[in-house]
DNA sequence: ATTTATGCAAATCATTTGCACATAG
DNA sequence: CTATGTGCAAATGATTTGCATAAAT
């Protein structure tokens, strides 16, 4: 199963890094203003594609849609709790926190990921505190 | 809005200290069993309304159903790759993560989730590596 | 008696999938 | 040519919600 070059997979990687953790809709939407042939089924298959090829990352939010990430190097997210985005956090990668573990309770132990919540600079200046 | 007490509250609650990180699915097959007339928007609404009150954790698991905890201390979670099963991990809250952050964009970060990966004691044994 | 809760079914939201047709290789 | 990709619509899975009825206070 070899994957081809197709218009709309390159329209998909390119609104994914034009956009910055752009949800699947927003890519979708973001594409069909200049392609209007472009349907939701191909948006999600091509993210899936290029997640698969290791030219996309892709976000895996709690209790929201996943999002999709340029950036291949391992790294963690914050998540504004009033308006929803994503962006990158720069945390550096906590190595040990596994061997921070003291009692796995007979789990192999293979990864963790890190999602940060707080308030975004647009929503902080919209409200201030 | 004042929260009544009702039979269906009561076997939502034991229901989840019974399961250990259920479901809501699970929490609602667990009491059809005995209570077959029981709705699973009625097993929802009161995981929710259990939440609000302070006596149930709704555990956000990306991609994949909430889980419910009634341990209500803060802590960390581990899923089982292969089956999915989540449980508490000794891993310690890592109260000064927030502050190992160099620079937070202009965000203001108010808290964080971590969640570790693994396989569980139950698939290691069934797939020894 | 009044107001919240229940059961049911329909609705929602994000995502996947079956299928006939189009197209890259 | 021939397998992979596309558009469309229907299907899926988790969760929520509108509504008439039931039950807690």
């Amino acid at each position: 199963m070899k994957s081809r070059n197709t218009l709309q997979k390159d329209l998909v990687l390119s609104a994914v890094k034009m956009l910055c953790h752009p949800t699947a809709d927003e890519v979708y939407t973001h594409i069909a203003a200049g392609h209007p042939a472009i349907s939701r089924g191909t948006v999600y298959r091509n993210l899936n594609l290029l997640v698969d090829s290791g030219k996309l990352r892709k976000v895996l939010v709690p209790d929201a849609a996943d999002r999709f990430d340029v950036t291949l190097e391992r790294h963690y997210h914050i998540r504004c709790r009033v308006c929803g985005t994503v962006d990158d956090i720069a945390l550096p990668y906590q190595d040990d926190l596994i061997a921070r573990i003291p009692d796995t309770g007979g789990f192999l132990v293979e990864g963790h990921d890190i999602m940060l919540i707080g308030i975004c600079p647009a929503c902080c200046s919209h409200s201030p505190a």
